[in-house]
DNA sequence: ACCTTCCGGTGTATCGATGCACTGACACTA
DNA sequence: TAGTGTCAGTGCATCGATACACCGGAAGGT
């Protein structure tokens, strides 16, 4: 199929393939001036690129990241994955893009084929406390970074780990709310099974408790444990947990949801009880999605630098690549920014009565 | 670094790593049963995984697709990456994906790029009338699927191309508002130099002209040639248009977005104009992005099938990688589908003004 | 008894790039 | 002049799986 070698471009330029090999490997120190620049010439009239597999073969390495989100029809991680991919190519790295559906089981298989394509640096974005089921390849040698999950104190040692602050973006989120005025605010999140998920309801509950709130008082919705979270279902979470804790006598005033598209749910689901948003009800989001700031009204939420931490995620695994294997990971953790829109306003009337009431 | 090789395989169950690759490679009617079994039992003993570089070396294929979409940050796109995904791994292939950002020149290099790493089926999101860039490397035997864009007369012969049928979207879409009533409709999009938003567009002059009504009467937007439309841009294009469009006298009382984006992005800039969606005006999207149905108001549209879509797409590459190479490629066509929600109604009373004036 | 066909495999060249061990030519030094 | 170094390359085994030519033995046909 007219398949251009590296042979064929040392007969060309009248070298061995060897001396090829070498400038294509950046050892020009081993060549003349004017050798290298007759390979060049070959190499461009030909139209010589090198065969990935027959190197990747030799080497045992690729220049191809893996990213495993949980889904790219989730527009954060839509955008993260276009964040990474960026900083990938500015490094010279392709991207294997992989869907874990936040199934721990798909997850494992798609690290382990990655693996076997080759691919030894990959992102994970999984909320999964335990990485267990990877700790066979990590052994073997794959650079993990972890993203949105904190590291563990059984992580397997050299797994890097990039996340933001994220109690602190509860904590965030809560006390803006509380500086507003609101002293009945609600958590809604899906299952809590995660370890950025309870990390950010402890920020929460530190802000109330800081201000003097009995976290206890306030509603909270029972689905909280019991509801699977998937991304395209993020939002019907928002919607029900809104449906059952504004109809109930004890409603908040506000709600801090656990993600923006889980917070989009709960506006729908304000606005089919004929409930304002940023008037009768103050929402905060949490990530800033493009859609964020387009929803009516626009949502105040708590946003994620993505593209900061696309950039370093991928510093990471190259730096890892080339370090010794017994160096440990370092876990970075990036500040949470407070982005005040039109979804939080102090409390209507209604919100004083719940204060008395409390 | 412990890499299991067929040659330790066909060690331990006695044979030679010929008879252990034709079981490998389904030719197991080569064998005894008893024979058959012994390599199955020690290739589950060693845990052994074939080598994919040195597969690929030899047979020059791969298991692996390639899908270049404009951004996965949009929303659109990335409902149907990961749709594409699930397709993809249901038929045993994994996906390379890439962001082209509308880019050609980007765009080109990455199936360059692709077909470098061995993939020789890949699945373009594009709107450009032409493939020419692409010749080369579809001559070499590559195994295109265009997607979002209908077959064009200069096209390649192999290429399969994959779309609803975007003039019937279109139509839908003006049609609907004229049956609610309206007379004064503007399409908003960003530049039109792309194969099915002038589908879009045409449909939608058809669909006027149907009802008697002169399309260059219609208000235009005339920054609608001059923009270059992106995917986070989208919104933008959407949001300036509504501005300029409605603070004209001529406003129109409904409007035809591009896609579900550019829609929000209108009902944002009509928001800005304290125009109420829904009421004042009436807004059509295009897409059925999840958001759609979550917006306030949830927004009309027209759906595409992108499940359906995706599936298609990764059967036409697979049968077509078997194929012979010399047989043309086809064109599907789907249909698409109006989703009414509360972005439509009939028109307001200004609404009536409108149509006197006219 | 001889030839053919089929079965159940095996031996080996091959894919293309790599990198180590090596070499010939030359320069410098003691 | 022998000894030591450096420069600018070259030769070749190697990675793991595959395909194809080949082969011994048994069965079947005449």
């Amino acid at each position: 199929m007219g398949q251009v070698t590296i042979q064929q471009v040392a007969r060309a330029a009248g070298v061995s393939p060897s001396t090829v090999s070498n400038l294509l490997n950046g050892r020009i120190e081993r060549m003349l001036p004017a050798t290298k620049d007759r390979i060049d010439a070959a190499i461009a009239e030909l139209g010589y690129r090198p065969n990935r597999a027959a190197r990747q073969l030799r080497t045992g390495r690729t220049r191809t990241l893996g990213l495993v989100v949980p889904s790219v029809g989730n527009p954060f991680w839509g955008a993260f994955a276009r964040e990474l991919e960026s900083a990938a190519l500015a490094q010279g790295y392709n991207l294997l893009l992989c869907n874990s559906e936040r199934d721990p089981e798909r997850e494992r298989r798609y690290v382990e084929e990655l693996w076997e394509d080759g691919v030894r640096g990959m992102v994970l974005c999984t909320s999964l406390p335990s990485l267990a089921h990877l700790a066979p390849t990590i052994e073997r040698g794959l650079h993990l970074v972890t993203f949105d999950r904190p590291a563990q104190p059984d992580d397997p040692a050299s797994v890097v780990s990039i996340s933001i602050n994220n109690p602190m973006g509860g904590y965030l989120a809560a006390s803006h709310l509380i500086e507003l005025g609101h002293r009945r605010l609600a958590f809604i999140s899906g299952s809590l099974r995660s370890v950025n998920r309870t990390a950010r309801y402890r920020g929460f509950c530190s802000a109330l408790e800081a201000a003097g709130i009995d976290v206890d008082d306030m509603p909270s919705w029972p689905g909280m444990d019991a509801v699977p979270f998937g991304d395209v279902e993020a939002a019907e979470v928002g919607r029900r947990a809104a449906h059952e804790l504004f109809s109930r006598a004890d409603r908040p005033t506000a709600v801090v949801a656990i993600n923006d598209m889980t917070a989009l749910g709960v506006c729908r689901g304000l606005r089919d009880l004929d409930l304002r948003v940023g008037k009768d009800v103050s929402v905060v989001g949490f990530d800033d999605i493009v859609l964020a700031d387009l929803y009516d009204p626009p949502l105040t939420t708590i946003r994620q630098p993505i593209a900061e931490m696309a950039r370093l995620a991928v510093e990471e695994i190259i730096a890892s690549e080339t370090r010794s294997d017994t160096e440990a990971g370092r876990s970075v953790l990036l500040r949470p920014e407070l982005v005040v829109r039109a979804s939080t306003a102090p409390p209507a009337a209604a919100g004083t009565e719940a204060e008395i009431s409390a």
